[in-house]
DNA sequence: CCCATATAGTTAGCATCATAACCATAATGG
DNA sequence: CCATTATGGTTATGATGCTAACTATATGGG
């Protein structure tokens, strides 16, 4: 997240810039103004999860889960490519969500390190009802 | 952070749109990026703070402290206002701050509750130190 | 076959964030 | 002038993120 309420203005990045070796006045102010926009954003939206007992992750994983439905099942490692996120981190919100009742493990693999899992009807029809308030919040940017 | 690494497609929302009430798919599209986007920066100006022993967090208020020179010193409350956070986190920040000599506090106030307290020596080299390659990443986007 | 290396997932320890509750002092106003 | 309310700051507790180190199973080369 970033923090910063009242950005640098073009005026002071120009005076860091001469010392600086700034080189893009414009593009760091974007910048600057692009992280404000997209923390307040995601701000409302871990408000909006967390209203629902969720955390943005488990969200995302919820998506993830839904949205490919090529397969039957997946694993943590599957997820994992497309979510950057760490491995322990992916692991305990599992955990969460399994005890939660948002995912379940089932199914065999020829691995017997690899757990499938996929979303449960809990976790769908929860996703489900998040969806449209989820869009009005992007949108309202 | 917004970490879905492979963003829905156009495609993708115009299918939720349906369903949805989804307005504004371009909107809707932007939003992801930009959130995508500001993620990946997020976390390399993180990494890169890190490398110096810094949180974001702590960076800022040095930004904070040293930019506004119109005081000699500062209150808690007055980098509040400034930059989005919770009460309890400045404060631990701060805390953490001062024992590693990036701020001091002195000065007396009117007010027996305030603590005031300055960027030290050592916090302003540090910022310093690390401004030029900020802006260089800043400007990486 | 077996040892080295890679991979799936978990556990441990730490940092940072949040909210709620708290202490102490100021300010206000009947 | 004292009770209420507001304000500056801290502490307690819990969630979420990280890296490092671990267990256990697969895989691949000698």
């Amino acid at each position: 997240m970033f923090f910063l309420k009242d950005l640098p203005t073009r005026e002071m990045i120009s005076g860091y810039a001469q010392a600086l070796n700034v080189v893009d006045v414009q593009k760091t102010n974007d910048a600057l103004h692009m992280l404000r926009q997209a923390s307040l954003l995601i701000r409302r939206l871990e408000r909006y999860f967390a209203s629902h007992g969720l955390s943005q992750t488990q969200f995302l994983v919820l998506m993830i889960l839904h949205r490919d439905k090529s397969k039957p099942s997946h694993l943590a490692a599957e997820i994992r490519e497309k979510m950057d996120i760490s491995k322990p981190v992916l692991s305990t919100t599992l955990k969460t969500m399994r005890q939660r009742g948002l995912i379940l493990y089932s199914g065999k693999s020829k691995d017997s390190r690899a757990k499938p899992l996929q979303i449960s009807d809990t976790g769908r029809d929860l996703l489900l009802k998040l969806l449209p308030e989820y869009f009005e919040i992007l949108q309202s940017g």
